[in-house]
DNA sequence: AACTTATTGAAAATGAATTTCAATTTCCTT
DNA sequence: AAGGAAATTGAAATTCATTTTCAATAAGTT
């Protein structure tokens, strides 16, 4: 797993060369904190987390960070039912939806191909091509309950 | 379709007295305005319908009904990509999913059992109990699509 | 009519996210 | 190594939808 934290780092390196984007301290502290970090985050949390050992660099680089990350493929922005921006890391081109408990807040990831390709039909029925879509679930997690 | 507005007017007349709000002209025109109109319209858009004819009322007034008229249960929030806040009238206790056109920004509704039931079984599957699901599509409506 | 309570609209406030801008840094070219 | 164009930075200002505040007004109860 730290391999594959600096093969994604690589992999930023390359996106901002063949953009002309500059590498800099910060982008290298913002983005290893970020990739690194549990998933969901937002850019708030991380700006938290990096100021801990880092108090010069500033919010707004945390923000434009972020994005940066997004658009090079190495995160993927995700809002749910609170509205805020959060950012997980992408694991290669794996797909998953979410599952949100209302009480603990956590947040569980699941794939089911079934469901996918019941989407697909159910566009389809429409004449409709799916390009992306947002699948969330809100309720009580197993500890929840009760 | 007349009488099924003045049929919801009357259940919101219900709910004011119930709750102990009060009734008012504005509140009339607005709902009156939102009930007989298209689905998925932000605060703004009614705001301009009701304006037209209605110079004296406010804007806050109109985000107010609005969140007045979800309470009664008679209007339901939405969210999509653009994150602003649409409405849409509550027509009984259907449920409905959204198929979202890139390019034309139509929203067709769709509706079907097998999808709810495989997500109920998925949730099952994390002992996972859902209160609420957001499920949309974004892609290209049939005639966007070419 | 008198009175209590809710409502209204304008303006101010909120809060996440973006933009602005002058100072600094990166990195390409000599 | 030095110069210089172009990108980046952080603080502060701005945006924009939505909410809150508050004094004036309207509703509905007695
Ligand atoms: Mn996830
Ligand atoms: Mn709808
Ligand atoms: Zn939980
Ligand atoms: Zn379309």
């Amino acid at each position: 797993m730290i391999k594959e934290i600096s093969e994604k780092k690589a992999r930023l390196k390359t996106f901002m060369k063949q953009k002309g984007f500059k590498s800099t301290r910060q982008r290298d502290i913002i983005a290893s904190e970020f990739l690194k970090c549990e998933e969901h985050i937002t850019a708030e949390e991380l700006y938290k987390k990096v100021s801990r050992r880092n108090k010069d660099i500033g919010y707004t680089t945390v923000y434009r960070t972020l994005k940066l990350l997004s658009e090079s493929g190495l995160a993927t922005e995700r809002i749910f039912a609170d509205q805020l921006t959060r950012y997980e890391p992408v694991s290669d081109d794996e797909h998953h939806d979410h599952l949100i408990c209302l009480k603990c807040g956590s947040i569980t990831e699941f794939e089911d191909p079934k469901l996918e390709r019941l989407q697909e039909k159910i566009a389809s029925e429409f004449g409709f091509s799916i390009v992306d879509h947002k699948m969330d679930f809100y309720g009580y997690c197993r500890d929840c309950k009760k």
